[in-house]
RNA sequence: GAUCCUGUAGCUCAGCCGGUAGAGCAUAUCACUUUUAAUGAUAGGGUCCUGGGUUCGAAUCCCAGCGGGAUCACCA
């Protein structure tokens, strides 16, 4: 591991620190008085309450003139510029506690405390004169230095060297959030976003629950699983795709409204609306339709947009403005597709509905049923126009296997997708409760499943045992939490949203020492350790990789490493492992 | 999985038609007691993602690999 130049000065002023008899690391509490937030506010009507202040963050920016200086101290709420006098920090002839500690040892990044009281500086700034100042830990790398300036004519903020690169943001998003503030607002709106939803179901006397994340088979959507083992009782477990069976069985056991907030996790591809572990909020609620749930819906997203969004229901996104209020626009799926395509397709049976996709240019394969095609043409020209929030209704019976019949519509379910902004963010049903029904869709599946439909859903028979105890009328519906806070924090990505979106491995350096060895294999000795800091510590790994990458690796690591080693070749290295 | 873009100092980037690297911020030293992208002066720091090829010579061209982004496909 090489230090760059600023790491070993660090390192430097760490030992200083200890040399002038300081604890870099201290262990007792530092009890603060305000956070920076409180100041602004409170200051300018009070200023008599702030001739003691204590506060505590990180220092993000020195400007150091002399005998006294400027600083800017970053703590959860926000900056504050903190004021340093060399002559009232060090009062006696001492000046080494402003000399040396601050300085010289005080680096961007290290948390430290300070005590004093505020006052406004000939520009106007309200800033915390420093008494009192305390190391309160040393940071060891350099953070990337993000300036901004307020334009004097416009007001508008120009950011200077902003820290912008998501591979390096989304690895290490713990830097991300330290320098970009919009990003720690970013994850505030989310949580606000949860928590003010799980209020309008609390209110309404809703349950929330838990359901198990380990299934032993997966169920309650169509979507490949993650599969994993459980070694005590031998047996495949699954992560779950779906909480919806399990919600349901809690319906049929007498509450009447649960709800779960949770990660659902699929071992399917990704992009910008997809990781492979999102979060998903279902409720069901008995004695109720999907009518019903369409103006709960209504209520619940315009409640949320209110309260997370400063009492406005309106929310800016990309080029356009959405409108959370509702009432929404309703529309069938049928009407939807004869808007936007002038075809009918209400009336067409298979062997139609793919001339349609062929006139239309949709590519459809053998696998796929009446249902599918009219998926695929919805999601071909109509589903990138439903901007404002919209209602698409009616769903064909073969796509939506859970969903009760419609009660006057041949063929059709009573369910709703939600649309906002061209993205499904809801989805509802009124459930279907009729056990024999249930069994039919099932074994419909079946069928799918036969045809090669690799995501058609597998027959649950505990789930079935509960319907056939009866299950009472429900609605249920789904919300993607994060697909809606992505929508109301106006972000394109969904890796914006999660803390840690999903990344390939980086390679990190791990020194291994003591004496290793791959059987069944002829590795050089010489060769072997760094093999294992690669991490790869067996054949199987080798293989796995393949021989042509681990030498690529092998090569690259050498080199940085300034190995007196020749290079290898991927013929070399098959060799070794053959 | 396909196509396009991209990988140069701690960070943000420049480097035209190939001649062994530049800027700003950050860092170090000095000056400066109300500055705010503080300022002024001086200095250090990178073998240009990895491997191979073409060439007298490659960050720059070609091939392969790895990472990241975008679009598409897939996926409710």
């Amino acid at each position: 591991m090489q230090w760059s130049d600023q790491e070993l000065a660090r390192r430097e002023n760490l030992e200083e620190a200890r040399n002038l008899g300081l604890n870099p690391y201290p262990a007792m509490a530092f009890p603060v008085s305000h956070v920076a937030s409180d100041i602004y506010k409170g200051f300018p009507d009070n200023p008599e309450n702030f001739k003691k202040v204590v506060l505590a963050g990180r220092i993000m920016m020195k400007r150091i003139m002399g005998k006294a200086s400027f600083a800017e101290l970053q703590d959860s709420s926000g900056r504050m510029q903190i004021y340093i006098a060399r002559d009232e920090i060090c009062p006696t002839e001492d000046k080494s506690h402003y000399n040396l500690l601050f300085k010289k040892i005080l680096d961007i990044g290290d948390f430290i405390g300070v005590s004093g009281y505020i006052f406004t500086t000939q520009t106007g700034e309200i800033t915390l004169h420093v008494q009192e100042l305390t190391l309160l830990s040393k940071s060891l790398k350099p953070l990337p230095v993000v300036k901004t300036k307020i334009d004097e004519q416009t007001g508008e903020e120009h950011t200077y060297d902003a820290f912008t690169d998501p591979e390096l943001r989304y690895r290490q998003r713990y830097v991300d959030l330290i320098v970009n503030p919009a990003v720690r607002e970013t994850f505030k709106k989310r949580s606000k976003i949860i928590t003010a939803m799980r209020r309008f179901f609390d209110d309404r006397g809703w349950l929330e629950v838990e359901t198990p994340v380990l299934q032993p088979m997966h169920g309650g959507a169509a979507a490949k699983p993650f599969k994993s083992h459980h070694n005590t009782l031998d047996m495949p477990l699954y992560l779950r795709i779906a909480n919806e069976l399990y919600l349901k069985r809690l319906i049929v056991g007498g509450f009447d409204g649960v709800y779960e907030i949770g990660k659902m996790f699929r071992n399917e591809g990704m992009d910008r609306t997809h990781n492979p572990e999102f979060t998903s909020m279902e409720i069901y609620v008995a004695y109720k339709d999907y009518v019903w749930m369409m103006e709960m819906v209504e209520q619940c997203l315009s409640y949320i947009t209110f309260s997370v969004n400063d009492g406005k229901t309106k929310v800016p996104v990309g080029e356009h403005e959405i409108e959370f209020a509702g009432p929404y626009r309703r529309l069938t799926m049928f009407d939807s597709i004869l808007e936007y395509t002038g075809i009918n397709v209400s009336e067409l049976d298979e062997a139609g509905l793919r001339a349609v996709c062929s006139s239309l240019d949709i590519q459809v394969d053998d696998t796929m049923g009446k249902g599918k095609l009219i998926d695929e043409i919805f999601g071909a020209k109509v589903e990138k126009n439903l901007i404002q929030p919209t209602y698409i209704t009616d769903y064909p019976i073969e796509m939506t296997p859970l969903a009760k019949k419609h009660r006057s519509k041949e063929g059709l379910v009573e369910r709703f997708e939600l649309f906002v902004n061209g993205k499904e963010i809801a989805n509802a049903y009124s459930e279907l409760n009729d056990p024999i029904d249930q069994r039919e869709r099932f074994e419909d599946q079946l069928t799918l499943a036969a045809r090669g439909d690799e995501e058609a859903m597998a027959l649950d028979e505990d789930f079935l045992r509960a319907l056939e105890y009866g299950m009472p009328p429900t609605s249920g519906l789904g919300i993607g939490i994060d697909r809606l806070t992505m929508l109301l924090t106006n972000n394109a990505s969904i890796q914006e949203v999660l803390f840690f979106p999903q990344m390939k491995p980086e390679k990190t350096e791990t020194t291994v020492s003591a004496n290793l060895s791959f059987p069944e294999a002829n590795v050089p000795e010489e060769w072997v350790s760094h093999l294992f800091s690669l991490g790869y510590t067996n054949k199987e790994k080798v293989l796995e990789a393949g021989i042509g990458k681990v030498a690529n690796e092998l090569n690259g690591w050498r080199k940085k490493k300034k190995l007196e080693l020749k290079g290898v070749s991927p013929e070399m290295v098959k060799e070794w492992f053959s």
